[in-house]
DNA sequence: TCTCTGAGTGAGTGTTCACTCACATAAGCA
DNA sequence: TGCTTATGTGAGTGAACACTCACTCAGAGA
C-alpha cells in the first residue's frame, strides 16, 4: 500500500523530526484513504479505526480531535522527503537562467505532474476540503501548486523582458498557469470526468497549449470591448 | 435575496411544471446557501429549517430525505428559464458558421461566464459535491460546462478543417477548454484563492490565452520525448 | 355550516456520532 | 526487580443527528 510507504518514509527520514509508530502510520493513511473517498465530514472515526486495524481510542491518543487529523495532512505533505526534493527542484527551475520559455514551462509542468502523481490521495483530500476549510487554502497554493511564488513571478518577468511571452500582468500569468493546472488536475483526478482521450499524451498537449497561450504571435488579438473600460 | 428570486422565477414560469409554495422556495434556497458554505454533509436539517424560517417537519413534507434535496438541485438548474435561454444560445453558437475561431471562442466564454455568474451558489454546491456524489457528475458536464458536446466537437472540427486551430484530437481540445474554464472557475469561486489581479479583465485574458493556446503559430513546438512513444 | 384535504408543525425517537476513561500492556531505566 | 512513562483499548457517554407522527389550521367545495 503506497500511502503507508509514504508515511514510513516520512517517519524514517532523518531530516524531519517526525517519528511515528506503526499504528500511527496505519491510522493516518487509513484516514486519508477514506477522506478521499467519502469526504472528511462523512467519514466516521470508528470507520477509520476499523480500516487501520486499531481501537478507536488509539486514534484520539494521537489526534485530539478528528479535525486535527485533517489539518495535520498539509504538515505531513510539506515534510515528506519526496515533496522536499520536488520543491527544491522547482526552486532551482525558477532560479535557472533558461534561454527559452518553452523549456522552462515544460520543466515546471513535469515537476508538478510528478509531484501530484506521487501524492494523489493526499492532494485529493486537500483539494476536496479546501472550499470548506479555509485554513487549508494557503497550504494548497504554497505547497501543492506553486511554492515560492515570488521566484516564479521573477522568472516570468525575465521572460517578459526578453519578449518571449505576452505582456500582461505577471500575477495574471500565474493565475492562468494555476488555472490550467488546477483545472486539469480537478477534472481528471478529483471529479473523474471521463474523456475519450489519450491520458499519456494529455499533459504534453497541456504544455503545448500553455506555451502557445502565453507566446507572442503575429495575429494580435484585441481584448473585447468590456475589458477596455 | 437572489436565490429566492431564482426559485420564484422557476416556479412561476409557464414552460416548467414546477410549482412551489413560498415555504418550499425558502427551504431549497436556504439549503443551497448552507450547502455551499459548509458542504452537504456538515449541514443539518434543523439548521436549514431555522434559516428558512419553517418547522423541521416541513422539510420532510417536500423532500423524503436530505439527500433528495441535494439531488434535486441539478433538476432545478436545468429547468430554470435563464438556464434554458443560455443553453439555447450556446447551441446556436455551436451551430453558427463563424468565420473566425476568435469570435467563436469569445462568444462561448461570454455565454458560460454569464450563466455561471447567474447561478453561482447552485453551481458551487454541484462542483463541491461532485467528487462525492458521482450521480451529479453527468449533470455537471452536460448542463454546466458544455451542454451539447457533440455539436461543440463538430464546430471544432470545422475550425480544424479551415486550418485555424492546431490539429490535435477534438476531444482533447474540449478537455483543454473545459480544463481552463473549470480551473478558472474553481480557483476564484470555489476555493476563493486570492490573486492580486483585476478580476474584470481576467476573463478576457482567459479568452486571449485559450485563443492563443489553440491557434496555429509559426514557432512549431515539438512534443516532449515521452509523448512520442 | 360541515367536511375534507394538504401544508405546516415541533416534540419525540432510535441511532450514530466524536470523544472519554479506567484499565491493560509494553518499554525504558534504575 | 520495581517504578515510571508511553501506547493501546473498547465499553461507555452525552450530544446531535435525520427522520416520524399526531396534531393544528387554513382554504375549498357543497
Amino acid at each position: 500500500m503506497s500511502l503507508k510507504n509514504f508515511f514510513k518514509e516520512l517517519s524514517e527520514s532523518e531530516n524531519t523530526n517526525i517519528t511515528m509508530t506503526d499504528k500511527q502510520i496505519c491510522i493516518i493513511s487509513a484516514a486519508i484513504e477514506i477522506f478521499s473517498e467519502k469526504g472528511y465530514s462523512a467519514t466516521t472515526t470508528s470507520e477509520i479505526a476499523k480500516k487501520a486495524g486499531v481501537g478507536e481510542g488509539t486514534i484520539f491518543r494521537h489526534y485530539k480531535t478528528k479535525l486535527e487529523m485533517l489539518l495535520a495532512i498539509p504538515n505531513y505533505l510539506n515534510k515528506s522527503p519526496s515533496s522536499k526534493s520536488h520543491m527544491s527542484d522547482l526552486t532551482r527551475i525558477f532560479e535557472s537562467p533558461y534561454e527559452k520559455f518553452e523549456d522552462f514551462i515544460k520543466d515546471v509542468i513535469q515537476n508538478r505532474k510528478e509531484f501530484i502523481l506521487k501524492n494523489t490521495p493526499l492532494i485529493k483530500v486537500l483539494v476536496q476540503e479546501v472550499p470548506l476549510h479555509p485554513e487549508l487554502r494557503d497550504t494548497m497554493s504554497e505547497s501543492v501548486l506553486f511554492p515560492n511564488m515570488e521566484k516564479l513571478i521573477q522568472a516570468i518577468d525575465r521572460f517578459k523582458e526578453k519578449g518571449q511571452i505576452i505582456n500582461i500582468p505577471s500575477e495574471t500569468i500565474v493565475h492562468l498557469l494555476l488555472t490550467s493546472m488546477m483545472g486539469y488536475f480537478f477534472t481528471i483526478f478529483i471529479a473523474s470526468f471521463h474523456f475519450n482521450v489519450d491520458y499519456d499524451k494529455e499533459p504534453d498537449y497541456l504544455a503545448q497549449y500553455i506555451l502557445h497561450g502565453l507566446s507572442i504571435t503575429d495575429n494580435k488579438i484585441e481584448l473585447s470591448r468590456e475589458a477596455a473600460l
